[in-house]
RNA sequence: GGCGACAUAGCCAAGUGGCAAGGCAGAGGACUGCAAAUCCUCCAUCCCCGGUUCGAAUCCGGGUGUCGCCUCCA
């Protein structure tokens, strides 16, 4: 049974969807304004690899995230690049899909823009004004917290209490200082649509209920999302959702905890944002996705270079482990499998099991990734074994692999190197050598292969070449 | 002021009652012509003080320390 942290509970639940074997997962996407940065990138991994499990247990899943692009940083930033709002979100959009990509997420299967839903979202506003829940002031639309009488139930505060913490001077247009707004009036220069209420533009909150309602119907089985959007976002997609409808809105909130850098949160203010695309031009960013795994994703996380390169090393070993198995298959034979490869293949079962276990217990993939490394020294030393390796063993070793890659994504493409026929003779020519105890030539061989990228490893049984990382 | 996290080896990090996963770094060893890779061995009285229990990293109370949120920042 799976079993998933819910914030609204504040405890793990076993994960029960709305409608038998579907799964409907909401997620606040980027607002496309700019490259998105690592923290924001721990949240869309983490988010995959709940979607990607999920699936693989077998739910029929529909994932949808949304791109926020009308708000006011899209507006400054455009000004600032002097373009149009829409063409800075749909630069954004593609620099989004090719950063994701590069981090294994895989795309969406709904990625809703805000700007194409202004229908959706003026119908919401307008079931809110019947209800008696919004009201109007001079062409802005706010929502009223003082008539959803359960406002602050996931953040675990209640009206006074946030009243007091304000600390946003009041504006005295509205009811009570939480109240926030729905829908803004225009503002000469900026992007606006036909309202009831004249011409504007939504507010921030209104465009998530309006979407994942609209994708996954009334109650969402997931809604995910960064920890610091709890409060106000997720709160006043609540009472948007549940003013409108009076049905749940969402089943199970996950929250992804905060990524730091250096020991200090990632600000403009401090000046060390990072950027994915920025880290994809020295770092290898599958090492950043096995980096935000190898921690629980809701603990808070510090991001240094020195501990990417430390993830780096750790996956590199399990890359090679597979590359290896698909180098050897090649010399493995057919039989069935001795006392020994059959301990093995129970090893390979147990790590299985254990990998599921972590999986199903709200998406543990720090103890996970445990599973992986203890089965890679045991297939490592079958690799070094004298006696000679069997296809299936190979087999059933490589498929734990790809199943557990298929759900975290952390491989590289290990296909085994094809050699050309130039480094195929002077491979022969290393060999003999060697038989000659020519050290002079082998190792220059060795050297010169280095040079074009072919890393030679002399195992005894025969020379491995795998390309150089 | 309100709400909520977290504290485990040199570093990163799992583990929520039964002899403390895993990774990185380090030391020693095996293998090797050398190298690389790999394997073996070593490396933690789980922030402090009380309590509950046959038994606590784990539960309870009290400290200390770090951090997040409290109107648009993932």
């Amino acid at each position: 049974m799976i079993k998933l942290f819910n914030t609204f509970s504040g405890t793990k639940e076993p994960l029960i969807p709305v409608s038998e074997g579907k799964i409907g997962i909401y997620a606040c996407g980027p607002t496309v304004y700019d490259y998105f940065h690592i923290g924001n990138a721990r949240v869309f991994i983490t988010i995959d690899v709940l979607r990607r499990y999920l699936s693989y247990r077998g739910y029929q899943v529909t994932f949808v995230q949304n791109y926020t692009d009308i708000d006011d940083k899209m507006i400054g930033r455009a000004k600032e690049m002097d373009i149009t709002v829409q063409d800075l979100a749909d630069r954004f959009i593609d620099h989004y899909l090719e950063d994701a990509d590069s981090l294994g997420i895989l795309p969406a299967d709904y990625q809703p823009r805000a700007t194409e839903h202004i229908p959706q979202i003026i119908t919401l506003i307008e079931q809110l004004l019947e209800k008696g829940m919004a009201y109007e002031v001079e062409g802005d639309v706010y929502f009223d917290v003082q008539s959803f009488p359960s406002y602050g139930k996931l953040s675990g505060q209640n009206l006074s209490e946030l009243a007091s913490g304000s600390r946003v001077e009041v504006d005295e247009r509205k009811k009570h200082p939480v109240d926030f707004v729905l829908w803004k009036k225009e503002k000469p220069g900026e992007p606006s649509w036909e309202s009831p209420w004249g011409r504007g533009r939504p507010g921030w909150h209104i465009e998530c209920s309006a979407m994942s309602t609209h994708y996954l119907g009334d109650t969402l089985d997931i809604h995910a999302g960064g920890q610091d959007l709890i409060f106000p976002h997720h709160e006043n997609e609540i009472a948007q959702s549940e003013g409108a409808t009076g049905k749940t809105f969402v089943k199970y909130w996950t929250h992804v905890g905060y990524l730091n850098i250096n020991e200090e949160k990632m600000s403009k203010s401090l000046g060390n944002v990072l950027t994915v695309r920025q880290l994809r031009q020295e770092g290898d960013p599958l090492a950043l996705r096995f980096f935000m795994l190898s921690a629980h994703y809701r603990s808070p996380i510090n991001f240094t270079l020195e501990y990417l390169a430390q993830t780096s090393k750790a996956l590199e070993r399990l890359n090679s482990l597979v590359y290896n198995i698909r180098q050897r298959a090649a010399k493995a034979v057919d039989g069935t499998p001795d006392n020994e490869e059959e301990i093995l293949l129970q090893k390979v079962q147990s790590s299985w099991d254990k990998f599921m276990q972590s999986m199903d217990d709200d998406f543990n993939t720090a103890e996970a990734i445990g599973s992986l490394f203890e089965l890679a020294r045991e297939a490592n030393i079958y690799l070094n074994r004298a006696g000679g390796q069997k296809i299936k063993v190979l087999e059933e070793i490589l498929q734990f692999y790809q199943k557990t890659d298929q759900i975290l994504g952390y491989l590289r493409d290990t296909a085994p190197l094809a050699l050309d026929e130039e480094i195929e003779e002077l491979l022969q020519k290393r060999e003999e050598a060697r038989r000659r105890k020519d050290w002079a030539v082998a190792d220059e061989i060795r050297d010169r292969l280095k040079e074009s990228g072919i890393i030679l490893e002399d195992t005894p049984q025969g020379v491995r070449w795998k390309r150089e990382k």
